[in-house]
DNA sequence: ACAATAACACAACACAGTGTTGATTAAGGA
DNA sequence: TCCTTAATCAACACTGTGTTGTGTTATTGT
């Protein structure tokens, strides 16, 4: 028996072609105009071998998303467990570097064009760790919150589709402070006035 | 020779129930599973029929976007016009009242699942109107207000997911001052401290 | 190094949906 | 009413789908 199921290098090189093949398929077309044919034709891999991993195009594209997700994931815990990072504004910073870093599937995935509810799930993971370092949370109402936490997601959301649309020419340092700036704003003006009636 | 060409009562017909028949099957499934013969045999309409109109399903959605951008865009110039609605906020209000009035249509164009493009394209119709209105962002640098701007925009599809999500529970009235209030929190944030380096 | 295992390729399959055509029928507008 | 135009119908070739069984080859663990 394997003990890992994956290891094979055959169905590593499978899965890397398909991946590759899709990403540079999508950097051309909407994902809803690319057939499992295309796909395969390009990886020069078997449609039955596709069929044996995927269930088709949109499959696949979510387990590239995974990729991503937990490859931000494990950046951003390595961060917070860092002693020598122990600022805030360093480490998103460093997931502004990440996203620079990775600009090719970053502008696929989290563009304008790429899939709304990953991109907030994304930033759920981002926006978390920032505010449990800077202990604000708790001073909103359970009710507001949820609000200020929907909008704050997908703000950050925008304003990351904006920096990719500008082609990344502000600094990482000048994202960060900008992203946690208008976080702290929000949330100093949600307590500023109450908006229950 | 007809002046308006789609006058033709076998034409709106036609539009109708394709109309009807896609966004009803939008209710059960994601748009990508759905094929033109399904919306046809749904629709009782020739397949022959639906090319002469619409390139493909997507083309069908989007002009049912179209007509929601419309109205909603109409709605909106009407309000700021009557002189008896000179408060931004009681427009805003009535935004949020038109949306729950058309939930249904709301429910899928707006949504999660939705296309985040349309409705980024709806917010920044409403955005624009609070913001001249508000006379607020001509306080901003410009650098600065690009990025502010796709922040709150953004934001706004995000609060307004988390309303539809709550079916819609809070008023229109709390709604529109918690937009409203968050927009301006975050103008005046900027202007604080200034981002850049 | 060897044998067992598992992944892949290949070809073939029935099937469903696509997009277009030309002829026919029916309804609309002036 | 008469002319125009939309919709229907049937048929078309075509492309992609999802699945199957068989044979081949690479990989892994002993």
């Amino acid at each position: 028996m394997t003990t890992k199921p994956s290891t094979d290098r055959r169905i590593k090189y499978t899965k890397m072609v398909l991946r590759e093949s899709l990403i540079a398929l999508l950097e051309r077309k909407p994902i809803e105009r690319i057939t499992i044919k295309e796909i395969c034709d390009d990886a020069d891999i078997n449609r039955a071998t596709f069929y044996a991993h995927y269930a088709d195009q949109y499959d696949l594209l979510r387990q590239i998303e995974e990729d991503l997700y937990t490859n931000i994931s494990v950046s951003l815990s390595q961060l917070s467990q860092d002693p020598a990072n122990p600022n805030t504004l360093k480490q998103a910073e460093n997931i502004f570097d990440y996203l620079r870093d990775n600009a090719r599937i970053t502008r696929l995935l989290l563009s304008d064009r790429g899939d709304f509810s990953f991109q907030k799930r994304v930033m759920r993971l981002v926006y978390d760790l920032i505010t449990t370092q800077l202990r604000v949370t708790k001073s909103l109402s359970a009710a507001d919150a949820e609000y200020v936490y929907a909008f704050t997601i997908t703000g950050c959301v925008g304003i990351v589709q904006r920096w990719l649309d500008d082609d990344m020419r502000k600094s990482s340092k000048v994202m960060a402070k900008m992203v946690i700036g208008m976080t702290i704003g929000l949330i100093q003006s949600l307590k500023a006035d109450s908006f229950i009636e």
